[in-house]
DNA sequence: ATCAGGATGTTATAACATTGCTTTTAGCGT
DNA sequence: ACGCTAAAAGCAATGTTATAACATCCTGAT
């Protein structure tokens, strides 16, 4: 297991280079990186915990100076989730960014109740034991949704 | 791993007992099993893939004769994952009949996206390895949410 | 200049979920 | 049986999340 990114201390240079990072991906892939897209993007990096969509879109438009309508914040979501930018946290409607768009892994993302600090790990075992009992019903997992739901460490120690 | 619960062909004995299994577990926990929460268990059984609430509330009031509002069928879920006896899938916010309310195992669910089959598999091994994951963050989980998206076996030989 | 495709704008609505409050019902002691 | 209490269910309104359908704009290739 190696933890890939905890959400909760990410830095102004982190934000500006995972940007970087994502526009010369998008230049790889020949799609676009547009303004809408590069803002959203540094939407989720600064805040530092889950956004779902609306709330997204609420800070979008304080930050931007602009209205913006729901549909267009989800093309653009969908846009980050194609691109393997960002991903959804299925059991709290929100969205994270990713902070490796590239290679694909067995992402684990420890949600905490509390303060809602989202910690992605890495656990290529558990993504084999998977990929066994999906072999073994015949089965053809094109998306892995792991979640779990608890306390993170910082707010057991507050108690 | 064991799979521990196939959607696919829950026969109406199998519905029967899930329900005489309920209601024993309820007596014996003190919590009421009222008709309400039997008959939409019932749903959700008779149903062989993942219900999202207002679809359970169309069925529930189709097969009682009776209409209902969106909280009553709320609350009886609620009732239901409280007691183990339903799943919420987050990934489709929708709702599946547990076989084994009483021992808690790592549930892992495999969802087809054509037939929308839902596969339940306990593998303990993965539960382990997370759980490592967790004490090496210090993190205490309360919940679990193991859901893989793809295609069943049966819809693959379909092509 | 024109055209094609991707991106965005606009409006409306579908789908999912909760809040607050009232009424009914079940279980319990007398 | 009676009345009490707490759980359950009814009800209306509203909040939240997500998509459909269609129009327009921008950009780059010919």
């Amino acid at each position: 297991m190696k933890p890939v990114s905890s959400m909760s201390p990410v830095t102004h240079g982190q934000t500006i280079q995972a940007l970087a990072v994502a526009a010369r991906l998008c230049v790889a892939r020949g799609v676009q990186f547009t303004e809408l897209r590069r803002r959203l993007l540094e939407t989720l990096w600064v805040a530092h915990e889950p956004l779902g969509a609306y709330e997204a879109l609420r800070r979008l438009e304080g930050s931007w100076g602009r209205t913006l309508k729901p549909t267009t914040v989800y093309r653009a979501l969908d846009f980050l989730l194609e691109q393997g930018l960002a991903v959804r946290i299925e059991s709290r409607n929100a969205y994270v960014p990713c902070a490796h768009p590239d290679q694909p892994h067995t992402s684990v993302f420890f949600v905490c109740d509390q303060c809602r600090v989202t910690i992605e790990v890495d656990d290529s075992e558990v993504g084999r034991l998977l990929k066994c009992d999906a072999t073994a019903l015949g089965f053809d997992v094109r998306r892995r949704v792991l979640e779990l739901q608890g306390t993170c460490a910082h707010c057991l120690a507050m108690r």
